[in-house]
DNA sequence: ATTATCTATAGATCTATAGATAATGC
DNA sequence: ATTATCTATAGATCTATAGATAATGC
């Protein structure tokens, strides 16, 4: 018993810890054991914080998507324009991605998927929040002539959507061998640009296709 | 002993059935007793045909693979342009994950991304070939006059190859609540057409922006 | 004769509980 | 006095091995 902390501290470290281990050697890797070798405590000292496994998990949940908002929020730039706006927030989201990778990992989880339906939910909501907030920069963006109003802000906002959970696929099939940011930088430019070019070559023409 | 099969076809019986525990359950849920029990043999039985259980998740990741590059080349319309093909492609793809939904847990999972190099590496390389069959699709659209000049044709096949994962991961989030390969459709049809707008506007036009 | 399957079981690991101990805060 | 942490341990589960048994194929 060298050092002791405070409930809150300790269940901070725990949960930072969780995610490191996570991120590093994937999910099911993750045993109580090996959480409370990380943090310096005992195994059972785990369970004094956390009455079970599926607690420590919520709060992992908790973190990324309070970290995952505080970010998006810290991301957007008032003085700019919708469209700049749009490339900011995602590319806070792979910056998210990249520095916290176990969040990939947690969304295709067992825990997730079928023994923790409050886990899915609160990574669903998350979601939808991100969704909702491209939609509306996309809609400004709009209403701004700096994208087409040939598609519905719901459908761009979902393509822009796709972008970060694919990009992450790639880089997590390659080993992490590439930079996140940066490629995702690189693909969401060209699909704005994309976007944006037809919005520059007959503005507000309104005619849906596909 | 009731039944007796022969060993290549208890083979493939126990990868399917640990397939389909894997999209049912999550990955970390499936253990040699739930597959031999869905199997219908007992739980030494599976390692009389795989010696390991690395060696079982190989064989899965074999048949993915395999079953992946089937479905693409069965997906192909010589008769329509390279434009009607890339879609069909990536329809072929929305439809395998929406079969198979392991396929997405498998790439997130310790196995492959830890403990298992060369299952990372099949899925990997299935990933590869894939980019590189929508870089020739395109690369034949371009030419065609079906797609503009303004990218490479490798970075629209990348920004193609990003909707199959993106859009699974909002499909698990969901709790498989849509149809995934309705919805594939859609966005990539969307994404699609917003490209060839671009072609049919300014035709072979090739300046990069960014 | 070959080989698919079964029974029995070892040994590792994992979550969780009970009760003791010692560091902090009043 | 409160509470963070430790030691000891139960009980479940998981991969894998050894050796016996019975179904198939020549």
């Amino acid at each position: 018993m060298r050092t002791r902390k405070t409930g809150a501290d300790r269940k901070a470290e725990i949960v930072e810890a969780t995610l490191a281990l996570v991120g590093e050697l994937g999910l099911d890797c993750v045993s109580t054991q090996a959480v409370a070798r990380r943090v310096g405590i005992t195994q059972p000292g785990v369970f004094r914080h956390f009455p079970t496994k599926r607690e420590l998990w919520l709060a992992v949940a908790d973190w990324v998507v309070a970290e995952a908002e505080r970010r998006w929020a810290a991301a957007r730039k008032p003085k700019e324009g919708p469209l700049a706006n749009i490339g900011a927030v995602i590319l806070a989201q792979m910056r998210f991605i990249q520095d916290t990778p176990a969040v990939s990992s947690l969304i295709f989880s067992r825990e997730l998927h079928s023994q923790n339906e409050e886990l899915r939910l609160a990574f669903h909501g998350m979601a939808s929040r991100f969704h909702d907030l491209l939609s509306r920069l996309t809609g400004q963006a709009q209403a701004a002539g700096e994208l087409p109003k040939d598609f519905r802000p719901a459908d761009i906002a979902n393509l822009l959507l796709t972008l970060t959970p694919g990009l992450a696929t790639r880089w997590s099939l390659s080993g992490r061998a590439f930079n996140l940011v940066r490629e995702g930088e690189r693909l969401s430019n060209i699909l704005l640009s994309c976007l944006a070019k037809i919005a520059g070559s007959r503005d507000g023409a309104s005619h849906g296709e596909n």
